[in-house]
DNA sequence: ATCCTCATGTAAGCTGTTACATGATTCC
DNA sequence: GGAATCATGTAACAGCTTACATGAGGAT
């Protein structure tokens, strides 16, 4: 049996993407991660992304051709190859999950806020409510998107996830509203 | 008027944990973000901080002195500078807010898995769900723990969003158990 | 005596970003 | 003809972690 095999996370989250089947080339990945992943996962960037498929390839895991249908404008197309259906398996089903990452700016700043400074504050939060209805919008559009073929089952369950996810932060970002109205913020005098 | 400083948000949230006065060593710091900022911002590792610290002290909004009450055993403590205390203000109260870094591998396993994968997912969930609601405990323990200063007003705020937010995920979770239920998971043939 | 915690760091390396370069193609 | 998009990458650097080194003091 083959050793486990590490890799960032991130690693795992491009070949997860190889996955579904397709050969696809770095820009698909980046495009399609930036409607999907990037609900529950850190969309890494472009030049990440180019990065890590030479590393799954480098280890076999996945594997490239150069695509010519256009004559001029070539394109690199990757696919998984067994030994990386496998490893993927492994991770996947690895009975370990990796710590979930937060870094939440601006509950940071709330937190270490002063009267004035909270009161600066709400206006910001107001507007990013906005953002992250949009957000929730969008993953609920995308997850009714899905096509109806049990291979999207799973896709479309994360972005619903994801759409909970949004809807509860809004939520959340309403009551600290409120919460810090009862601490005397916002309340013009 | 001073330029913006221009600073990584991991730099701010250390300034931050100074702006509430108290001189304090690096390990300090290390032990009260781990039991605070780490529950919406994730605690930066021990040497980062020393490396924050000194960043911060020479760009003149730290500075430090090398405590020797206790004979030998010598600790380094720092303390915001006035400078220190107008950036930090200038950056909580900028207008702009920097991205929510989120990184969840366990819905990116969910959202690669195949029936089987998601088979074995099922207990993971269940486990990670008993995590969560011991840190949603502790974020309200702590939040009931901080002194009735007004000092302290915000970061109850915050602690108590905490407690909210890691409350609200393991209702997700439930829900995201219930809803791969339904996809045929879980269900013993 | 030994082990654990307190305390401060350094070195090496990995993860990840931004900015840039390049050239073809399509759209207007 | 000019602009935007497609496509692939490199170089430099910033952020952050792990592992290690060191030494004192307190606990058993």
């Amino acid at each position: 049996m083959a050793e486990k095999v590490e890799l960032p996370v991130t690693a795992w989250a491009v070949l997860g993407q190889l996955t579904f089947g397709e050969e696809l080339s770095g820009y698909d990945l980046k495009r399609w991660a930036d409607q999907s992943l990037a609900f529950f996962y850190w969309a890494p960037s472009q030049s990440q992304i180019y990065g890590e498929l030479r590393r799954l390839e480098h280890r076999g895991l996945a594997s490239s051709r150069i695509d010519q249908t256009y004559d001029a404008r070539s394109r690199r197309l990757y696919a998984i190859t067994e030994a990386g259906q496998q490893a993927f398996e492994e991770w996947i089903q690895g009975g370990e999950v990796e710590p979930v990452v937060l870094k939440h700016p601006l509950m940071l700043r709330v937190w270490a806020a002063d009267a004035a400074a909270a009161e600066t504050l709400v206006p910001l939060i107001g507007r990013y409510i906005t953002e992250l209805s949009e957000r929730a919008r969008l993953a609920g559009e995308h997850a009714l998107g899905a096509e109806r073929n049990p291979a999207w089952r799973f896709p479309r369950v994360a972005l619903e996830w994801s759409e909970r996810y949004y809807r509860d932060e809004v939520a959340r970002l309403e009551w600290l509203i409120e919460r810090l109205r009862e601490e005397g913020v916002g309340t013009a005098e």
